[in-house]
DNA sequence: TATTGTTATACTCTATAACTATA
DNA sequence: TATAGTTATAGAGTATAACAATA
């Protein structure tokens, strides 16, 4: 879009491109590899990751939710793919009957720690080799500050009702 | 994975999340606003901007696959989507009778025009709204040196035909 | 009434392979 | 033989809405 960029300068939209084109290309890879190595999707990664770093390995279905997948019914085909392969169990919550902790099991476990090195091996190689020492500083203040103020907007409940942007 | 991490040090590690976080929030945003402001993917929004880049308005559909979609079905299935709504057309190129020349129309370029500023606009707003110019400096650099490395870095699996792997 | 989670369903998108046609 | 593109088909993933159960 050389011409009509209204609200960016050029170097704004260079870096904008930039962004999605790196996040496309990395996404696109570690996705590939995870397939490959423990015929995982970048979703089911994440949450047995998440599972992993969690304490007791356990987290309701909710908090699972959040941040992870964009819809409850979407974690709950997840989940019932994850479970189906025996790499996490699913229990009733003690403390309130409508939850569901989610857990790690050891097979999950497993199949995490067989695939990681691989992992990161390909986000090194893509992401941190070109990088030098004052790079990651800076990728790291900056996206560490996008990330907050991203957080902090609400993104998906900011639905304008009556709409302003409407096509035609 | 706070513990198993064999090859990437925490800062490393923190700045791969922070860039996936942003990256995935980034493009759903963006993704809903072209949804509701033009009924369009971001991957239609490619295909018609990048013609609205390119010369005359017209590529092949080899040359717009590049980059865009990650199989020459899957553009032949967008770009029939967008010629049943008239915001492209197809015609035989005239050097090249296996070639296709897909053109925007009109009304694509209209379209594209309608809801640019909206997207835009989203893009200053979670993007470049907590920067600093010394940030935008920055990241600048560091994206356009990892770019260069993934373009320059083919993916091992390179098919033969079709896929992912082209430089840009 | 609101929240948690599942299910049923429909839809979008993507990839693979077979196919046609041209270089 | 290799390239350009389409088609048929199958599969993964997602969202929406209805639903049941609990707070």
């Amino acid at each position: 879009m050389s011409d009509a960029a209204p609200g960016l300068n050029s170097e704004q939209l260079g870096a904008y491109f930039a962004l999605m084109e790196v996040g496309s290309l990395l996404q696109y890879a570690v996705d590939e590899h995870l397939r490959a190595a423990g015929d995982l999707s970048y979703v089911q990664f994440q949450i047995l990751a998440r599972l992993v770093d969690a304490p007791g390995g356990r987290l309701r279905m909710t908090d699972l939710a959040d941040g992870v997948v964009y819809s409850r019914s979407g974690l709950t085909y997840q989940a019932g793919l994850l479970d189906k392969r025996g790499l996490i169990a699913r229990s009733p919550a003690p403390d309130d009957d409508r939850s569901v902790l989610v857990t790690v099991t050891d097979a999950g476990r497993d199949l995490v720690a067989h695939v990681l090195p691989g992992h990161v091996e390909r986000v090194r190689q893509l992401l941190f080799d070109p990088m030098t020492g004052t790079d990651l500083a800076a990728l790291s203040t900056v996206l560490g500050r996008v990330r907050d103020h991203m957080r902090a907007t609400p993104p998906r409940s900011a639905k304008p009702r009556g709409g302003r942007n409407r096509a035609g």
